[in-house]
RNA sequence: CCGCUCUUAGCUCAGCCUGGUAGAGCAGUCGACUGUAGAUCGACUUGUCCCCCGUUCAAAUCGGGGAGAGCGGACCA
């Protein structure tokens, strides 16, 4: 069906720099990451994740980059940000290290190399005296305003508690206390990720650059962001059957470039999630339609299914199908912890 | 502490004044049509009306109590 390249080469990944950049939105500044990029061996980049029992499609493109960070020889942090969690209502301390384990046992599984990776709780050093101190200066350096513009999303109805405007001003500082090279997250977390860059000289810190990840449509209207919430995303927790059908039922127009702001999720997580990981896909296609069809780049695929060499019904089997092969270890993960 | 407002379908809300066990839009589900999805037609589903007590033949609606949420309460004008 599909070929595992994780172990060794990798048909495009060969090239350290082109590992790092590739797939990627945005990087500020290109300069600096090209710098890095010379010379990555032995750099720390990290994520920040918000625990949670499942990951699903958003954690693991980001995870697809840390994993790209690694094979071109850098040291990955991942942040299990329990304090983040705590400022957002996620429940107690236990409850919340208890999900973040669940999602770290996941990452591994997922394929985050385990001698390279380092988690680290959030709450093991944001709740020094140095850090809280290091916290109010950046309180005192940024206004309400920018705060707020820089703050994660709102559930539906919440209203803004002041934990909502000092998660930004944390995450900005773990930059420094993680002792990094670079920050990664996905575009969303672009305006943190200025902030940071704005405010950490004034508490005479070095701003460091940031690599931001796209961010997946939704699934089923190929519009803006794809929710996260069960039964829309696609997630380690999704069998076999639920995948296929989630795949089917998404929005795929015969394009790259659908009409209006739309984007087209199937083409997305070909590119994002599929050819990252594998260096071929197999196209399993009745003989009726011209049997089976093999792709080793999303170029290729791509174009074949704009040209209508490839129709999106059977795309879509294979997209399914590789999913849920890289889905397959963390959901094995899953039922273990059970 | 005081005052005002809000609480009805998954979401946004209407209905309350002038009691008769509930509606719209969106979402969702299912068919038709396309070898996917969408679009387009066609059909359909959904509710402790925040809780308790009371008035009444009858309460989402009226009265009382309670809970949760939001906003406001210097000065100036």
């Amino acid at each position: 069906m599909t070929t595992d390249t994780a172990g060794s080469e990798g048909s495009s990944g060969a090239d350290p720099a082109e590992l790092i950049t590739r797939n990627v939105a945005e990087a500020v500044t290109s300069e600096e990451v090209e710098a890095l990029a010379a010379d990555p061996a032995g750099k720390r980049a990290y994520v920040g994740y918000e625990p949670s029992g499942v990951l699903h499609v958003g954690h693991l493109l980001t995870a697809n980059k840390l994993i790209d960070l690694q094979r071109a020889g850098m040291e990955v942090v991942v942040l299990l940000a329990d304090v983040h969690a705590y400022l957002n209502g996620k429940g107690s301390f236990e409850e919340i290290r208890e999900t973040a384990e669940r999602m770290k046992a996941q990452f591994l599984a997922y394929g985050l190399d385990e001698e390279n990776t380092e988690f680290v709780y959030g709450s093991s050093y944001q709740l020094e005296e140095d850090y809280g101190l290091d916290l109010h200066a950046l309180e005192l350096e940024t206004s309400l305003n920018r705060a707020q513009r820089a703050m994660a999303e709102l559930q539906g109805g919440e209203t803004p508690r002041v934990s909502h405007v000092v998660y930004p001003l944390m995450q900005a500082l773990d930059i420094e206390y993680l002792d990094l090279d670079l920050a990664v997250g996905g575009i969303d977390q672009r305006k943190v990720h200025m902030l940071a860059r704005e405010t950490l000289p004034e508490l005479g810190y070095e701003a460091r650059p940031c690599l931001h990840t796209p961010i997946v449509a939704d699934l089923t209207t190929g519009e803006g962001k794809m929710s996260s919430s069960a039964g829309v995303t696609i997630s380690m927790a999704d069998s076999t059957e639920e995948l296929a059908e989630k795949v089917n039922s998404a929005f795929c127009p015969p394009t790259r470039d659908p009409e209006g702001d739309l984007e087209n999720p199937v083409l997305e997580l070909f590119e994002y999630h599929v050819f990252p990981r594998f260096a071929e896909v197999v196209v399993e296609r009745p003989e009726e339609y011209g049997g089976d069809l093999e792709y080793g780049s999303y170029e290729d695929l791509a174009a074949d299914l704009e040209s209508g060499e490839l129709h999106p019904a059977d795309a879509k089997g294979a997209l399914a199908a590789s999913l849920d092969e890289l889905i397959e270890p963390g959901r094995a993960k899953l039922r273990e912890l059970e």
